[in-house]
DNA sequence: GTCTATAGAGAGATAGAC
DNA sequence: GTCTATCTCTCTATAGAC
């Protein structure tokens, strides 16, 4: 998977993974041209076989790398809380820290849900499994934070949902936001606006699992 | 625009239509081959010429045809209902049948969003308008729906925000967990999870709107 | 490791018959 | 209105020199 990697080597593929990041994100798959990749880092196209045997396998290296940046990231602010209302509320903290950092995720991130009608390709699956299996053992599969979440609950909370809101709520937000708002001086992805998006997000948070009946 | 319509060219058109949208929403613009959506319909690539004019001309209108619609079923929500708050969750829920009924259009819009880094085209921008037109004069514009939400609120909300979550967790719902949530019998998109996405979607726009406190 | 050069496939667009 | 046939272009992938 990797190429034999001299410091000289190691450099390079980096600056291939980042530009293509930037341009996958862009224009997708399809509608990327490795020519574009390929002038930005300033190599010729060719020259980028030696690092990724093929435009998938460039594609499908991106992924990874973007996926686990944002496990990593998920998993120590968690791991740094105790109590599972916290955990959870540092998880979402870190979600909306993570991509609004690094907008380009959200929309490869998007463009990925946006495909394949019925399943996750296998190669997606497998970039996506530390982070997923992380966040079923943690939040999902937990049964401290099950019973924590039941016994704080009048009417039926479905763990399910509540993730799905969370999780589009920001990718939709940083991916969109920035496109629509062009009149006014409202700038999405400014400090100030991420945190506003964040304060509302753990509020929605908070509410929908119900933290203030504890 | 349009070819001449006889009773026949019409149906031809509509079906073509149709194919294009499942075919362009599973795989998006680029990745999408004539081909496929000509052998869906039943006729021969060449054919669908004489009904729209290049691969683009067929897209925008795609496009075109789901936000039409999208804005006609949220428009007639609204308009049958009088108080603000009412009108507000009227769109919110005419928002989730919508596009819970016709997921094509969330891949789409979700594609579409993830596109251009920096702002809409213009075919997008004008498809778009009918329904964003709509939408600040009912909402973010409306004098009396500011001033209502103001009246009720502690904390400084801002539209924008709210609205990007709603909508962002209504598209990632029905674009993603029909992938995701392939173990048990989970079924995403079958009346009874929709009207729990629903429900928990109306919850937060009257958590983040206030509504509690009138 | 990076280059030049080229092979080869795929897919959109067009011409013109029926 | 729909067809067959073909043109043309773009872009990936590969071969092989340096």
């Amino acid at each position: 998977m990797v190429a034999p990697a001299g410091a000289r080597a190691e450099k390079t593929r980096r600056s291939i993974l980042d530009a293509a990041e930037q341009i996958f994100a862009e224009n997708g798959f399809a509608a990327t041209r490795l020519e574009d990749i390929a002038s930005r880092v300033g190599i010729r196209r060719a020259s980028m076989v030696y690092h990724f045997k093929d435009k998938r396998a460039l594609h499908d290296a991106v992924l990874t790398d973007v996926l686990m940046g944002l496990y990593e990231q998920i998993r120590d602010a968690v791991d740094a809380e105790s109590t599972p209302e916290r955990r959870i509320e540092a998880a979402v903290a870190a979600w909306v820290d993570y991509v609004s950092s690094r907008p380009a995720t959200a929309r490869i991130v998007m463009r990925e849900l946006a495909n394949s009608g019925r399943e996750l390709p296998e190669s997606v699956r497998e970039s996506a499994r530390p982070l997923v299996t992380f966040l079923r053992a943690q939040f999902l599969d937990n049964e401290t934070v099950r019973e924590r979440v039941r016994r704080a609950s009048d009417v039926k909370v479905s763990p399910a949902h509540v993730a799905s809101t969370i999780a589009g709520a920001t990718l939709f937000y940083v991916a969109s936001m920035p496109l629509i708002e062009t009149r006014s001086n409202f700038r999405a992805l400014d400090a100030k606006q991420v945190a506003l998006h964040k304060a509302e997000l753990l509020r929605v948070t908070r509410k929908l699992l119900h933290f203030d009946e504890a």
